[in-house]
DNA sequence: CCGTTTGGTCAGATTTGTTGACATATTATT
DNA sequence: AATAATATGTCAACAAATCTGACCAAACGG
């Protein structure tokens, strides 16, 4: 918190609030241009297969929590089940992703990638995978902590607690293999 | 640069490879959930005048470079002229955006806010303002530059080049007061 | 058995983007 | 002066991705 500037000299307190608000506005133009830019190189490849955004944000999704309900993948996307449904339809019948009922509750589809559907998602992945690896590296580690620290700043208090949820613990790779399918 | 691990152990490599593909799907994360809550803000209050995302960006590139052409608009927002006509035609008719004609090239029309734009940009920026800057207050400093840096990296050739274009040098504040008005 | 939950579906609307074709005014070139 | 190029606008049709509202079916749970 640096000072609140009542008492200070006019013209510094002018300085410090005009660089505040061009900071800040800075910021909303690197989130939108960035932002743009990041997105762009999936969107050319969904585009030959006749998909958009809509359709990497599930297989991502899907990719990234094998076995997600519908009812998580919904929270997680912020989207009516509406919206959804027209996207994850095609993607089941074009067999890019399988819904195998729950065995606990077997109201519940559990979602998950196909092997075609694994393809896809790295083929996406691997674009924007150089793309952010080219920002990585040219702003270096400590910098993309920062990015990271601000992006989740960014976030509201839902999404924080979906990326935890997400993500339980930077999880080790399982040095015995596939055995840790636990819980659901 | 960090190592490039090929003569390392296998299972350090393989532990580094993954981090490292973790490290990326957690910045699409990131960049997923962070811009949809960055923009949040400013879309509840334009739908409720009717408005979306589109016109909010209209506003700030224009109050961003008052004077701004159509052309250059247009190449910032990287979309069509009929896209853009049918977010720009009804600013205008509401009385948010004044077209004057450039002086040197009179097909021009060039763009800036009237003030009943200047004032609906402030109360969209505001709400923005508090939320990057609690992220911002949350991470530090340093974050911050870091979150720049990265961003810029995120961002392709063009869109840097038209950033650079359009803060020249975070000019300071003319000293005289409000007297640089030349131009329009 | 009955209410709730999970998921799906039909129908219609909106916002924001796209192409393509043309029109108009103005500037630049020959 | 005639012609070409540029800057902008506009009409029409279309597509992607979202929304709301209504309704249905299967399965769970008391």
């Amino acid at each position: 918190m640096p000072e609140t500037p009542d008492a200070k000299p006019v013209g510094a307190g002018r300085q410090l609030l005009f660089l505040r608000e061009e900071e800040l506005r800075l910021a909303q133009d690197l989130l939108f241009f960035g932002y743009r830019d990041f997105t762009a190189g999936p969107d050319a490849l969904l585009a030959e297969l006749g998909m958009g955004r809509a359709h990497h944000r599930v297989l991502h999704f899907v990719g990234r929590r094998p076995g997600i309900t519908v009812g998580d993948l919904l929270a997680i996307l912020g989207i009516t089940k509406q919206s959804l449904g027209r996207v994850l339809t095609p993607l089941v019948e074009e067999g890019y992703v399988v819904q195998t009922p729950g065995r606990n509750d077997r109201r519940q589809r559990l979602l998950s990638l196909t092997e075609a559907g694994q393809a896809l998602e790295r083929r996406l992945f691997e674009r924007q995978k150089e793309w952010v690896m080219r920002a990585y590296r040219e702003a270096g580690p400590v910098s993309v902590e920062g990015f990271r620290r601000v992006m989740r700043g960014l976030m509201g208090e839902d999404a924080r607690t979906q990326l935890d949820r997400a993500l339980p613990e930077t999880r080790p790779v399982p040095p015995g293999g596939a055995g840790s399918r636990k819980v659901a």
